[in-house]
DNA sequence: CATGAATGAGTTTTCATTCAT
DNA sequence: CATGAATGAAAACTCATTCAT
């Protein structure tokens, strides 16, 4: 277990993902051009392509990070929790925090969209799915009225929990107060009273 | 009904207008070249600038457009409508019925940030704002329980709404059935049981 | 039958296509830049683009006019013709004359192999043997002993014709007498004397 | 026979010269990459710099070792040969399976022209020279009639000789019968008979 | 000997825009 | 109204080469 293994770890291309993943959030990816990229990193647009082979493969570096985040953040979240309605909150809870903090990865891959990159379009898709078949099974544990469509349902709390990077503040409702209201009315819906206690 | 009126209103600038929503909100707004609009209205890209003065400018115009159209939509549909919650639904289908059909104007609303456009972000912004305020208006006018955060309940179903082009297929649940199911979980925090009849 | 007609034939187009003949003629595909082909043409990089969709495009309009004047040549100085190694003789001259004149377009052919431009060499291979096969055609009119391979002596007399290009000097012997002596191992090999007078 | 001679030329020099020779032969010089080198050597496109001084010098390195090694493949062949049409036609036939076979290098001689590389055009040129009076000694020594140009047809032969990589397919005529086939023409001309037995 | 990393000038190509006709 | 032609800046990417380690 000793600290020495990461060493040799070209320290460059962490910083170049990271300055992709900031630009393409902020910016989209075809308003980020390589050069912005060189400049944000201190790099040469030359060096760059040492790192990494296209501006499509960086894109498809980042969506990759940005979805493990996500999960990895939702899993560690839902760990703890057995009953079905507060490991939803719990995930919905730290989706929101993927999405709203600092690190822009996971707001990558709610802004940019598959067609953005025709070439990897697949590949992003996939990767998509892959989250969102993950926070599927946490709503589908959760008992809803059988008069309604519950697909329908986990969609439109998918889409409100992915407008949050429109609206939300820093200095705001804490995070996880946002996901208990995002939640609140689908408990009304199934006759579920949110549980009293704050987080 | 003379003559006069519609003679020289039959220029190749709305055939232009269309062609952009169409696109803008197909490929987004940098992913979209004056040439491609060229092409597809089959004018040569100097024509284009015979009826606008740059692609800043047709964005804005299209954003006006599709602003308007989705106001235009909503209006009507609310117009006979005068209890709250049934006019919210309405409000929310022709909404809905605005951004998922074929004319593409109000998904260019939806998709292109106003970021997208340094130059005219804040009247894109303003635009923007303008739908939303409207729709705030209808939404404040259903009564919800006084601990639940009524801006964060609004936002999560504008989030909710905007989502449905990215899942909703055509030929599967009537638009005006959506905006019910979009709408059931608001009302079960109301305790308000949604109207039996169809539609 | 005016002169009108040719009139609004963009003028720069000719003349880009010229530069580029010479060019690729004399340093080779890849060693020819969009950037010497603008400077050659006092145009600017850009304005290439307005008439020739990529440097391939402009090597495959430089590549199919070189054929086509060989051949033009060719069938003209051959028209007159009745007997075959007379005929045989004007085609040779006649190509001769192609490559080894001021207009390179016929030493394009000659030096860009089709492999130098990857997605096009399938089209340059075809422009290659439009003119083979009909060299050909002119070769097999000729007979040979029955014992030779003919197949190896027509490549063999293509070979050298093609090699001229790297050795001819003009003011050297003129290109007719080249042609006749190309042609006299051959002849003698039919057992045919070359004519006597002068070309 | 100490340990000491072949110590120090076990480096990857000759590798990195022969895939150098391939990928000039194959696809030119310019269209070949020092990376492309390096890939092909499973070198680091740095180390190729510890055996080499520039891309020039290799391919001047290249170029010595194929004109060296048709030059000894030539003499060898001919060493044993006194009479001049036998002589001649094993030159020929050692130069066509210097430029026929795998390795690449002879190819390269006929392949790259001294104006691919400015700087060391020169050199190239001398090279190539170096061959060619060897083998217009081989030619000059074969009597031609006097009213013929032996100068355009020792040219017209090299041609028809560095043509073949063209389109000689293996598995066709063994190479000396080509060999045979490229010189009837002349050996007719001269009114000599090709010799009877095989190869 | 070799490599990982970088450089800086170069490549082909695209873009929004302009303008004489 | 429209077009053919052009511009100049910028795009993504490549290249031969260098160099600290």
């Amino acid at each position: 277990m000793g600290t020495t293994a990461v060493k040799r770890q070209s320290s460059r291309w962490p910083t170049l993902r990271d300055a992709a993943a900031t630009l393409f959030a902020e910016r989209g990816y075809h308003a980020t051009s390589m050069r912005d990229l060189a400049a944000a990193t201190a790099m040469t647009p030359g060096a760059i392509y040492f790192h990494v082979a296209s501006k499509q493969a960086l894109l498809l570096a980042v969506y990759e990070e940005g979805v493990q985040r996500i999960l990895d953040r939702v899993e560690a979240a839902v760990a703890v929790e057995r009953e079905p309605w507060a490991r939803l909150e719990k995930a919905i809870a730290a989706h929101l925090e993927s999405i709203l903090d600092a690190s822009a990865y996971a707001r990558v891959v709610i802004r940019i969209l598959p067609t953005d990159a025709l070439e990897i379009s697949a590949q992003l898709t996939q990767l998509r799915d892959r989250y969102e078949s993950r926070f599927a099974r946490y709503f589908s544990a959760v008992p809803l009225p059988r008069d309604r469509d519950a697909g329908i349902a986990r969609r439109a709390l998918l889409g409100a929990m992915n407008w949050t990077p429109v609206w939300y503040k820093e200095g705001g409702k804490a995070v996880p107060t946002v996901a208990r209201e995002l939640l609140a009315p689908l408990r009304a819906l199934a006759g579920v009273k949110p549980p009293r206690g704050r987080k």
